[in-house]
DNA sequence: AAAACATGCAACCGCGTTTCA
DNA sequence: TTGAAACGCGGTTGCATGTTT
């Protein structure tokens, strides 16, 4: 008797997502904003079930997403927090802004394991990367001190009057901003991107997801105006579309997002943007009476060292001396 | 050249947690 | 207070592509 899968519904799509999909998710949140994700299959009309678009957002049409080639720094990066937090990827994905969860997850169970493998295999000792002892001792040590980084930066944000900046503290190296229009331009980068790799590949692509039955609905004047925009180097079609806002980083390749601008950066965690957004001021009000006492633990302590130290003291502790 | 095998990654699934009526 | 719905996360799968035989 378990839970009822969300998207076993008639009439939900499942599988690969095709261009005018991304369009339609892409629009409505431009519009609406990340977040309510129930309501986006009816608003947006799209087949799919609300995880799936959300699912969509955050791994790939997100701005500020970075693909492919992790660098020495982020590779020795997800092994050190790997050893620090286990398998908990949401949380390392936090520690690298522009890589998602699941691409960390991903890279680990390919490309790191496999290398942490021959590395044993040559020292002829057997590693504590997978599970090492006081894991858990140190998982703790690391909860706190990210509590205690959250605190921080809450009490700094309810100090300081601006409203345009807040920091998620769930998410180092990151800073935000409110939620606006604007802000989604990159989206569309992103996208004309995947088109162009789309149109790139041999026709039987294109082919077989004009022959989805699913697609029967828009696929005369969807699939055509995809066709056209992505058969241009300048994904013209698209530029119209997505025409807000796309002159202030409309050359910048989503590569060059790897400079994450704070304005790119917002999408790490949309919901809590909003939640910021809607509700800053409930929370300037509602949230200082258990302040005072937060603040004196908090600075008895010192103050929280920044994130740079935490990761070192992070990867002081791990000892695992792989490089 | 083609079959078999390996690899990488997007997407799905199940379940614990949170939110809300 | 409670239960249903939504959210978020980690594990897993399926398929396209690349490599080897």
């Amino acid at each position: 008797m378990g839970r009822p899968p969300c998207c076993d519904k008639i009439g939900v799509k499942k599988g690969p997502w095709t261009p005018e999909e991304d369009i339609m998710l892409v629009s409505f949140i431009q519009e609406h904003g990340p977040g309510n994700w129930r309501s986006v299959p009816s608003s947006t009309g799209l087949l799919r079930c609300s995880k799936s678009c959300r699912l969509r957002w955050t791994n790939y049409l997100r701005p500020g997403i970075k693909r492919g080639n992790f660098t020495d720094h982020e590779e020795k990066m997800i092994i050190h927090l790997q050893a620090l937090l286990g398998n908990r990827w949401a949380a390392i994905a936090s520690y690298l802004p522009q890589r998602t969860d699941n691409d960390i997850k991903n890279y680990w169970n390919t490309h790191m394991k496999k290398k942490l493998k021959k590395i044993q295999n040559q020292d002829g000792v057997s590693n504590s990367v997978s599970e090492p002892k006081g894991q858990w001792e140190r998982r703790l040590q690391t909860d706190i001190h990210l509590a205690k980084q959250a605190l921080c930066e809450a009490l700094s944000l309810d100090k300081s009057s601006s409203s345009l900046t807040v920091t998620d503290s769930s998410k180092p190296y990151q800073t935000q901003e409110l939620s606006s229009p604007t802000t989604y331009a990159s989206s569309a980068e992103n996208i004309a991107k995947l088109l162009e790799n789309w149109m790139k590949k041999s026709p039987k692509v294109l082919k077989s997801h004009q022959t989805n039955s699913d697609m029967a609905a828009n696929s005369s004047s969807s699939t055509d105006a995809a066709h056209s925009a992505a058969a241009t180097p300048e994904n013209q079609g698209f530029d119209s579309l997505f025409s807000f806002n796309s002159s202030s980083n409309s050359s910048q390749s989503v590569d060059e997002n790897a400079n994450l601008t704070p304005e790119t950066s917002l999408f790490r965690d949309e919901n809590m943007v909003v939640e910021v957004n809607h509700h800053h001021h409930d929370d300037q009000n509602n949230n200082q009476v258990p302040l005072s006492l937060l603040e004196k633990w908090l600075f008895d302590e010192g103050a929280v060292q920044g994130h740079e130290d935490l990761i070192n003291m992070s990867l002081a502790e791990t000892g695992v001396g792989l490089f």
